[in-house]
RNA sequence: UGCCCCAUGGUGUAAUGGCAGCACACCGGUUUUUGGUACCGUUUGUCUAGGUUCGAGUCCUAGUGGGGCAACCA
């Protein structure tokens, strides 16, 4: 009987990769590829969004692990969708994830002459034929998937007519749907792509690249494979729904004879409280729903961005999310782990209050005040410390106080003493209420020796507020964002419209907000932990248009507390 | 009534025929001048049925469930 292996007492903890990843390493290891080349391939017709953050990260990041090349290409082969606002809006995004294609930029467009040959060649050697059908009868000519198509009944021109045509086509002797190059495969394939595709079509649409020099376009597949192949492209990376397009892609190689790069697919990013297709999120936009593809409530990368994502976190995301060929959901929590997990060590904090309330310290000197040290960022004691301005009267966050409350509150109320964070230990003396009810001073006395760094007071408190002094606070607009759809799938009801499901409380806008003075000079870009209430970007575009500091929260603190006082 | 792909805790993802592990979430605890962080811990999983094997999450067969495929879109 066969012992039982012995598992090598100190073996290296064998890292474990994901299955392209095996596929590339056996390929490197059997020498199959030298060095290995992949490409990211987005159609400039709208913007990045998380999603294509993870294939981003996918490619990119392989080329960058295996020393290999990387190249951005832009598959721009249907004009009419395209332009060049999203060919700079891909490169910005992709750039500030942090990635550079050391392969190269390029554009479909740029094979559009030499695509035009491969056609050319495929019709010389019987692989192609021009179809005068309209769409609707190449449409019912190709069955369903239970049933088998018919062949056109231009499917056996002689080759010289195939030609003619074709040159014809591309001469602009033919109106725009007149006929079609179609691939002469097998019309009674069980995979409906290899039913005689579509390989060219007429279009008088002006390209942004290339004007108006083609009246006849290629078709995706007759386009994607050719271009990898053209650029060397070992391992061409997809998303799932391009599998069945695999036979197709791997025939117009084999059949034109040319380099043959490996279409390899994963499954697709989906996250739940959002929509991620292009069509979706213009919806959103065009509706007015959100205020543009960089509303910092869209999944895209510039919304993202704005919310105050660092690249970091987006890429610490998507290896956290792994690849794999399952259909898969993601945790909108999981995104928001990896920012704070990002910036806990990284952002500067600061103190804030949104729901400004006063506390008074009566035996505080009257017109007295001081400057207090506050660490920058207790993660990173090389951060240091700022001098924060400190008097009598101080705003509180409203919700720091409580009229009435029980043991598991640690905050002010009645008969508590909280640390006023970085200053004194007060305690409660009584409060003010406004006409309406509202309390609108909390009056507390303070212990002078209680002081931050130099504490000799024995006192003890369970609390720790944060505050802003009244006199040299700066009042800000702090915007604060949930969730854009409270369904966790919006799309994916089949009798109901994911519009349904949207969110009334995704943004809301605290207008008279106090923060620290040392925060008029932050700049847009640079998170900021705002003591116990999350990580705030300023908002470069809201700010510089209405005139006064308007931040953007992209995500709150972990919250532990049960809300039990 | 076709073809292709997939199936591991609540959510993701490992285990390459040999101890089902990790992360997020959840719950509990310790520390804490952020009810944050850090640290510790609890709970929870191999779709079903057969088969191969000393041994199956892994291989085979069938079933079930989910996804995809019929644009002159990509």
């Amino acid at each position: 009987m066969p012992e039982p292996p012995i598992r090598p007492a100190d073996a290296n903890e064998a890292e474990s990769v994901h299955f392209i990843e095996q596929i590339i390493q056996d390929d490197l290891a059997s020498g199959k590829h030298a060095s290995i080349h992949t490409r990211f391939p987005p159609e400039p017709n709208g913007y990045l969004h998380i999603g294509h953050a993870k294939a981003i990260c996918l490619s990119f990041g392989i080329a960058e692990k295996y020393d290999g090349q990387v190249n951005l290409r832009f598959d721009d082969t249907n004009p009419e969708k395209e332009s060049q606002e999203y060919v700079d809006a891909i490169r910005r995004d992709v750039s500030w994830l942090g990635y550079q294609w050391n392969g190269g930029e390029y554009f479909t467009s740029d094979y559009f002459e030499q695509l035009h040959g491969f056609a050319v060649q495929l019709i010389e050697h019987g692989h192609a034929y021009v179809d005068h059908q309209s769409p609707e009868e190449i449409a019912a000519g190709k069955g369903t998937p239970t049933k088998a198509g018919e062949d056109s009944p231009f499917r056996n021109r002689p080759t010289e007519e195939n030609l003619q045509l074709f040159s014809e086509m591309r001469a602009g002797l033919h109106p725009d749907g007149h006929c079609v190059l179609r691939a002469k495969i097998d019309m009674a394939h069980p995979n409906m792509h290899m039913r005689d595709p579509v390989i060219y079509r007429i279009k008088r649409a002006h390209h942004h690249r290339t004007g108006d020099d083609w009246c006849i376009y290629p078709m995706y597949d007759f386009a994607h494979g050719q271009s990898d192949s053209i650029e060397g492209i070992t391992h061409s990376l997809c998303t799932l729904e391009f599998e069945v397009h695999r036979p197709l892609y791997d025939w117009f190689i084999r059949t034109l004879g040319i380099f043959p790069s490996r279409q390899i697919e994963f499954a697709r990013l989906n996250l739940d409280h959002t929509v991620m297709s292009k069509r979706k999120l213009l919806r959103l936009v065009e509706e007015g729903v959100v205020e543009g593809w960089d509303d910092p409530r869209m999944p895209t990368i510039s919304g993202l961005r704005r919310r105050g994502f660092t690249p970091e976190s987006i890429r610490t995301f998507c290896e956290r999310v792994g690849i794999a060929k399952r259909e898969n959901v993601i945790d909108f929590s999981l995104l928001e782990w990896a920012l704070r997990e990002h910036l806990n060590r990284v952002a500067p904090r600061a103190m804030a209050v949104l729901d400004p309330i006063k506390l008074v310290i009566l035996n505080y000197p009257e017109g007295q005040s001081e400057m207090l040290p506050s660490e920058n960022n207790p993660e990173d004691p090389s951060a240091g410390t700022r001098e924060m301005p400190f008097s009598k009267v101080l705003y509180i966050e409203r919700e720091d106080f409580k009229e009435e409350a029980n043991k598991k509150w640690f905050r002010l109320a009645p008969g508590k003493t909280v640390r006023l964070k970085s200053a004194y230990i007060v305690r409660y003396l009584d409060h003010i209420k406004g006409p309406n009810g509202q309390v609108e001073e909390v009056h507390v006395e303070y212990f002078p020796d209680s002081k931050s760094g130099s504490d000799t007071s024995g006192i003890k408190a369970k609390g720790t507020l944060h505050w802003v002094n009244v006199e040299t606070a700066e009042e800000a607009e702090v915007r604060l964002y949930d969730r854009l759809f409270s369904d966790p799938a919006p799309d994916g009801h089949a009798d109901r419209d994911f519009m349904d499901f949207l969110n009334p409380d995704s943004l809301q806008v605290r207008s008279r907000c106090m923060v620290e003075p040392s925060l008029a000079l932050a700049r847009p870009g640079v998170p900021h932990q705002f003591t116990r209430l999350g990580y705030f970007t300023l908002d470069e575009k809201r700010t510089k248009d209405t005139g006064h500091m308007v931040w953007n929260r992209a995500v709150t603190l972990k919250d532990g507390w049960k809300g039990q006082g």
